[in-house]
DNA sequence: AACTATTAATAAAA
DNA sequence: TTTTTATTAATAGTT
């Protein structure tokens, strides 16, 4: 019993069916069975049944007894089984809550030290290295800000030689014209002197402004979202 | 179709059979053709089959295709229906853990910012603002740490008074003993000269050392917890 | 549990 | 696909 079989007008042995279409019509033909089977034994038994199949084309499939549902069923099977389905994916979702919000607590304390605040816990070595610390990044930032400052003069500096070039090459060609066409009118300071725009000190005067103290930037992603802290 | 119909010697109708014992021999003899069937489809077809059955005397049973496991199917069905009771839970979970690791990120971000790092995107006003607001920080945790030496130093002050009050108690009561029972021995300097420990600014180059730079501290909770960032 | 008359399921063909 | 049909499998009632 179990080998080979004789089923309908053919013989079958219980063993995969390897033409694809076969196999289909085969199982869609049988999880009917299959189906009709558990709905009459739920019927004449009084029994709950749950019957989950995936097909080899990963097609999903479930009967389940009127009188219950998937989930009623597999949690008498966790009781039976004594096998905790839940329990290790809560679990673990709560272990990674758990450290998230550890890391966070910890990262909101690090930004409160390094804002002036919590420091009640600090010893004179940690206030010292924490000082230090600040101290860097201050330099750190500061030299930032001066390079971008030299940087956008740099670009000040060439935009007004270039236009300063334009200007005495638009002059030589007004002094031609005139030359040429018999013009006379005005003296040679018409067109006042030249501005001395060679980029002194002033451009850092224009970035020399203070923002309003500590007023939250929220302008997006980026620095000034302290608020986080509070959330 | 459905209605009455003759199985075997016997007819039969598929509603609940009254008689127990006959429902719990028709209950096994059907159990045992369903999971045969189940098995078979299994194999024939290539598909993942996953049977639960209770009896009305509530006795579990358990069918599981080899190539898969009960838990396995389960998550599958959980899947492709959504429906659990877990899953507003679970939803609900999954967003808290997408906060987190969002504000993680922002709190990461912003310690960069205030060491130094990460400033690429930052414009003029935003680095002012930062190079101002770690300006503060720095003149809080410095005035912190005045505070704390100047407190320690009070203390120190205060111990080397009492130490030098006892000290002069002590002595007088030598000296009295001296008197009192005719002893003669060494120069009034015998004790050698009180120290001066009046606490000036030796307290304050105690700790004024530099530790190493930057290093990381280990020592728990606090400032010295970088590597946060890293993880 | 076995037996067996009878029906149900179904493999292959249409 | 679904239907048909020849054949086997499942099983209800009996022993």
């Amino acid at each position: 019993m179990g080998e080979g079989r004789k089923t309908g007008r053919g013989k079958i042995e219980i063993k995969m069916i390897e033409n694809t279409t076969n196999r289909q019509v085969t199982y869609s033909k049988r999880r009917g069975g299959l189906f009709k089977k558990a709905k009459e034994l739920t019927v004449l038994c009084d029994a709950q049944v749950c019957l989950l199949m995936l097909s080899s084309t990963n097609k999903f499939c479930e009967y389940c007894s009127p009188s219950t549902n998937t989930k009623a069923v597999f949690d008498r099977y966790q009781q039976a089984t004594r096998i905790d389905i839940w329990e290790e994916q809560y679990n673990s979702m709560q272990k990674e809550l758990a450290q998230l919000t550890d890391t966070n607590n910890r990262l909101r304390r690090e930004i409160s030290q390094r804002m002036g605040e919590d420091l009640d816990d600090l010893d004179m070595r940690q206030l010292r290295g924490l000082e230090q610390d600040i101290e860097e990044s201050l330099n750190t930032v500061r030299g930032r800000k001066e390079k971008q400052i030299s940087s956008q003069t740099e670009t000040f500096k060439k935009k007004v030689k270039s236009s300063e070039v334009q200007h005495h090459m638009l002059l030589q060609k007004l002094v031609e014209a005139r030359f040429n066409y018999g013009y006379v009118d005005g003296g040679p300071n018409e067109f006042g002197p030249l501005m001395d725009l060679s980029g002194g000190e002033a451009a850092h005067q224009t970035y020399g402004f203070r923002v309003q103290p500590s007023q939250p930037n929220l302008h997006g992603a980026g620095y000034g979202f302290h608020e986080l802290r509070l959330s």
